[in-house]
DNA sequence: CGCGACATTGCCGCGTACGTCAAGGTATGG
DNA sequence: CCATACCTTGACGTACGCGGCAATGTCGCG
């Protein structure tokens, strides 16, 4: 049997680690988006490195794609149902269902893809826009210099 | 002396043509995002062709690149100083002191560039676990058909 | 000139994503 | 054993980005 290093930290020091505040944390288990590993005697919260793993993956849904929490909400869900249904059923399921769920899941992270895709092709389309600008600036840079050049 | 094709829009219209609300559009110009080109006799605001392009590209630095109304505020008021300051200015300053102001906005848009450029990296860097996590779903899903064909 | 559609400002309301106390309980070094 | 720093659950407060009235005025077609 592996004992798998299982350290365990509090929430701010998790905050820290993570970038966001232990109020938005405890916001975030409130939301159902992430679940505390175990809680201490005295009933406080310890996270694992699965934990941060998540919050860092819904911090960068929220900051870089700009996802609602309730959106992300949707979009982890389905691990997390998977990763119950996993534990219960694996290897005890019929494999036609199994099948099953994991292509289900399968579409929902293929859309996410496309999501994704489509927001990045969006940023270039303005990158892109903003470089003509960037470009057009140059160019009446040099125009001026060549002028002052003319008639100093 | 060249009569531009000055077609002005009530805000209803607008709103329509870029996709947002009327009420929002108010929104925005009370943060100072954008002035409206003219108002009507009875003091309805008239949109030309340059306010629907910034209303564009005010809701796509907003749904796009997601940035908050006054971080958009920032992006856009240099160029509303240049465009005030150039039609006051143009021809008419000091080259040295026009090449200033434009070597300022420069910056400025580079500034930009490098946020937007920033936004697609961590987007793509996105892309690609999701893609590693497809991968890996795939080959599980391929797994299970084997084994289906092994014992059926 | 009259009527319905659309506009104006002003103001209150609301959902989201937390911040910020308050009133307690807990962990831990000295 | 105790001080102090950190934790808990409420509950209320707040900034942002509008939505949705109300009261009133305007546009434009017949």
């Amino acid at each position: 049997m592996i004992e798998t290093q299982t350290e365990l930290w509090h929430i701010q020091e998790v905050a820290e680690k993570v970038g966001l505040t232990a109020r938005a944390i405890r916001y975030y288990e409130q939301l159902g988006l992430l679940t505390p590993a175990a809680r201490s005697e005295g009933d406080y919260r310890l996270f694992n490195q699965a934990d941060i793993d998540r919050l860092r993956t819904i911090k960068a849904l929220r900051d870089d794609a700009g996802f609602s929490l309730a959106d992300i909400g949707e979009l982890l869900r389905d691990e997390a149902d998977r990763a119950v249904r996993r534990s219960a059923l694996y290897d005890s399921t019929d494999p036609h269902e199994r099948r099953q769920l994991i292509a289900e899941e399968l579409t929902r992270v293929e859309a996410q893809i496309e999501l994704l895709r489509g927001k990045i092709a969006r940023l270039a389309t303005m990158v892109g826009e903003t470089e003509a600008r960037r470009a057009r600036m140059l160019v009446r840079l040099a125009t001026i210099d060549a002028d002052v050049k003319d008639s100093p």
